[in-house]
DNA sequence: TTGTAAGCGTTATCAC
DNA sequence: GTGATAACGCTTACAA
């Protein structure tokens, strides 16, 4: 008010001078790490308010610390589809749930070929990767290499790393299971991407050999155990549109169709559905659909998708609870969690 | 490897040192600020290797620099919430493509009365305000006061805070008037919440005078410019289930039952006619309805929702450009976005 | 209870 | 092209 000579936003040190005390006292009010008289404390706000100081700088509180407070969530592929895919809102729900006593910030970040390093310059206290495929795993070498936390959900990421883990493979035998015991013996299957190229085509072994999404393979793996030579098809996406399309390939020609339809997600489960209803056929007379993931599903009708319901919330938890243990300086676990098979009105007995 | 003196992380002095260089050089080498002979940058990088280095540390070096890389994005409610909502996540798409000029990581916070100061020891560049109600106000202030950039999207922040806003009033009464144009005079209401309470109650003068959600109030002066007498209830959030319980309300009593219903989103108004069929209605032949957003909607079966197609991607991609401007050093300005009517097959003439 | 002082790890500036 | 040096703004032992 006297001198205007800070151009410069005002410091701690500034409002420490100005109450007339030092600036560690000054510190110490905005933290409340110490007792302050209350005069003291006083001036020192009075002070802050006069200079329009509004409290300590994030910036170099966070470097002082070694905290910045803030927690990175590595999706892959654009951020775009990770919130229009139900399975990845869910989780991140459960995650700030997981997260909630250490009130951090969630920092988002896709782990795009490109900027696979955008992770490396970001001041985060720790590192949730999901879904960690061959894209996913150069973000995990640059976390690890810097000595951050890190958990990988449904990612294989070596077994120093705490994962959160499902079993897909088990679950998806489950469910193969169900249809083979109602008498399905020509089966179709629809699986999630195989790669982040996530071409639509038949999954050839070759194609199976460099796929690269883990979750995708360990569904398709435990199928097969029940259905080894069920020809399968890769979709795009998890998405109902997708299943339509993929939908259509398989049921274009009625000398090969399939009498039931196996897909790795519910989204693609309804979209075969769908493409089923085109053709005239009744689901699940004429076919039977089942889906995985038992997230709620709008535009079925009266029908229940016969399906395998993940713990996805749950997953999200747990990963934020193992964050929140590392950070307190406990060795962080793997936790395995299981899905719960879902008999639905989707699949029926084989009619031919 | 010679002596283990340093059991904390080495630094970009010690790799310096371990090069036989000045810590400024390493740091050029990192940075590519300036050139560097091919001979001493292989060195630098080979001491960083040797020491396991990983690069400069973020927090430090966004103290020294001034940005950290993140921008803010302060949602109000929980978390949930926002990943549940299509509207939400298409604006957080287009956000993300606003600022993709940036490389900017997005930092979701969520408006909170307890923490509502969490956004003052955040790290970040900028920040994006969501839905500024009288809660979200607060870290208005918090962030204005921490003189950081801030963009408010769909928020009465006052004249000086760059905006996204939308024409709601204009949209709702174009909605209103196709409705009153086919012959509808007994029209009732479903409103988005009114404030942070949420409460699900009919809308008195007295709940109306004190509701702090811009865009129920707005949505409902337009509505209201047509049918100033509609009885109106607010719902406790935009959901399909929530508005089968408010469609359940407004159609209970065949006496009162109105013959077109205007909601405030298109959950809602799906809610509705699903309660609707519940009663036996049909739509449009008894009872027409409208909603508002003009998202994709499963679940409706051959009908299309009449709405007001509001452009949410485009909210956030405008809310991230301006985001951009300001950190330039440009100022951002406030853009006006429009709804677009959108008439579908769930409105019809009134019957009686 | 308050003050002193030493960093936290980096980068910008300016000489050389 | 490289090096010395001074901040960046704060927190926290430790001393008084």
């Amino acid at each position: 008010m006297s001198s205007q000579e800070t151009p410069r936003r005002p410091t701690i040190a500034d409002v420490a001078r100005e109450a007339g005390v030092a600036t560690s006292t000054a510190s110490v009010v905005f933290s409340g790490k110490a007792k302050v008289a209350p005069a003291t404390r006083e001036r020192v706000l009075a002070a802050a308010a006069e200079l329009g100081y509004a409290g300590p700088d994030p910036r170099a509180a966070s470097l002082r610390r070694g905290r910045s407070g803030i927690v990175a969530v590595v999706l892959e592929g654009h951020l775009r589809a990770a919130f229009l895919d139900p399975v990845t809102t869910a989780m991140m729900d459960g995650l700030t749930d997981g997260l909630a006593e250490l009130s951090a910030g969630i920092l988002l970040m896709r782990d795009e070929p490109g900027e696979g390093t955008a992770i490396a310059d970001a001041p985060v206290d720790a590192v949730v990767l999901i879904g960690c495929s061959g894209r996913t795993r150069a973000s995990l070498e640059v976390v690890v290499g810097r000595g951050l936390p890190v958990v990988v959900i449904e990612g294989d990421a070596g077994e120093a790393i705490p994962r959160v883990t499902l079993d897909n493979a088990a679950a998806s035998a489950d469910i193969a299971k169900h249809v083979r015991d109602l008498g399905h013996r020509d089966v179709a299957l629809v699986t999630l991407p195989l790669d982040s190229d996530r071409e639509r085509a038949a999954v050839t072994p070759e194609r199976l050999a460099n796929a690269t999404v883990d979750v995708t393979v360990h569904r398709l793996a435990g199928t097969r155990e029940v259905f080894p030579d069920a020809p399968a098809i890769s979709a795009s996406g998890s998405l109902i549109d997708e299943g339509v399309r993929v939908g259509r390939m398989l049921l274009a020609d009625p000398a090969t169709r399939p009498t039931a339809v196996l897909a790795q997600s519910d989204l693609l489960a309804v979209g075969v559905i769908r493409a089923a209803e085109e053709k005239g056929l009744r689901v699940p007379e004429d076919l039977s659909v089942a889906g995985f993931d038992g997230i709620a599903l709008d535009g079925l009708g009266d029908l229940t998708l016969t399906t395998s319901v993940q713990p996805a919330v749950e997953k999200g938890r747990a990963a934020g609870e193992q964050v929140a243990r590392m950070l307190r300086g406990e060795p962080g676990i793997t936790q395995h969690l299981t899905c719960r098979f879902r008999v639905g009105t989707t699949t029926g007995p084989a009619s031919r």
